[in-house]
DNA sequence: ACTTCGGCATGACAGAAGTCATGTGCTTTT
DNA sequence: AAAAGCACATGACTTCTGTCATGCCGAAGT
């Protein structure tokens, strides 16, 4: 419905035209062969693959095909890895309506469009503290498993796994596996 | 963003007019008192005070205006608590966005508007299965608090709080308290 | 070539969490 | 009134988790 919507109020624009809607990130990449646009408006929360994703395929595939990222959630590794996968672009929802298509034409432009603050905040923040281990395990933890669970699937001893997620633990300083999951979720680490 | 979007495309309907706009749960009442609308166009999460508080409030006071919620999440719990809460109708956002316009109508006409399927859903799974002290353990247990400090602030020994909790695990199909906490945000119990 | 450092792996240990058997009191049913 | 059912409370017992000391290995710096 959010889609249908902005779409509807972007049609009413002189100067643009939507061209193309697909309701799945997996769908992305086919809907802009057919269809070539010049931007793409993406979210990152979708079925299929993520807004990420597909930005990555799109600016492999079509470079000339701007990407401008539309989200609801400001956090900082999302704004960080939408620009790594080649986003031009980053918006967050709560943003005044009529600032979109300014966006989209700023965007098409050449501009990068982020918002100042996210991005310090970003940057500030940086890749994150955890080591590539210290995610797996974090992320697996996150859905659930029990640690003998992840020390079976990984391979690992469920010391090992333990002392990851210790290691986890006291990075982002908090008081168990969850609560650190939930932070490094939150700061887009994972 | 959305909501101004929304707000414009339901402006081009004939028959229907956007009186008032607020992004606080806690400024619909005033919104409400100020513009005397016929229907309250309502999301769940919102700042201030959640749609569900907000409906109540407005139905409270004007009975005179219906409320229409219109949310992204279909989880049972919300739309059971939604119609105790007097509201007269219930929509999500993934529903197409004409079917909007269509909803406002019909609720003003007096109808009940709901997805047949989540209804359906909400009946079969009740209420809810945990007692009132086992959502006490689970919501303070999904903050973050171990169960020492649980059991201080609720002035109870430490056993019988784990105990509660484990009943809330068993009850809920879940292998410890986190999974408990998450499975029962996600049907509205908490 | 040597040292240093960081990521990874492991097992021992202490503390936290989950389960169970048991008991109390209140409501509902018979 | 007696019995049954339910929520609540508790402590003993078992299992799971987090921390720590230790060691291995490869990359970076000297």
């Amino acid at each position: 419905m959010v889609r249908e919507a902005l779409a509807s109020l972007l049609g009413l624009e002189e100067d643009i035209e939507v061209v193309a809607q697909v309701d799945r990130g997996d769908a992305v990449l086919a809907a802009a062969r057919e269809s070539r646009p010049d931007v793409a408006l993406l979210d990152i929360e979708m079925p299929g693959a993520d807004g990420i994703e597909a930005a990555r395929q799109l600016t492999n595939e079509m470079p000339a095909c701007a990407v401008l990222i539309l989200t609801t959630f400001g956090r900082p590794g999302y704004l960080r890895r939408a620009m790594e996968s080649g986003a031009r672009g980053f918006l967050l929802k709560d943003a005044p309506a009529k600032e979109l298509a300014v966006a989209i034409r700023r965007t098409v432009a050449g501009d990068r469009v982020v918002d100042p603050a996210l991005a310090a905040q970003a940057l500030s923040e940086g890749k994150g503290p955890l080591s590539w281990r210290e995610r797996e395990v974090l992320i697996a933890s996150a859905a659930g498993n029990t640690i003998a669970e992840i020390a079976g699937t990984l391979h690992l001893t469920e010391g090992t796994v333990r002392n990851h997620i210790s290691a986890a633990i006291q990075k982002l300083g908090a008081r168990n596996r969850f609560e650190a999951a939930r932070a490094a979720e939150e700061k887009g680490w994972l």
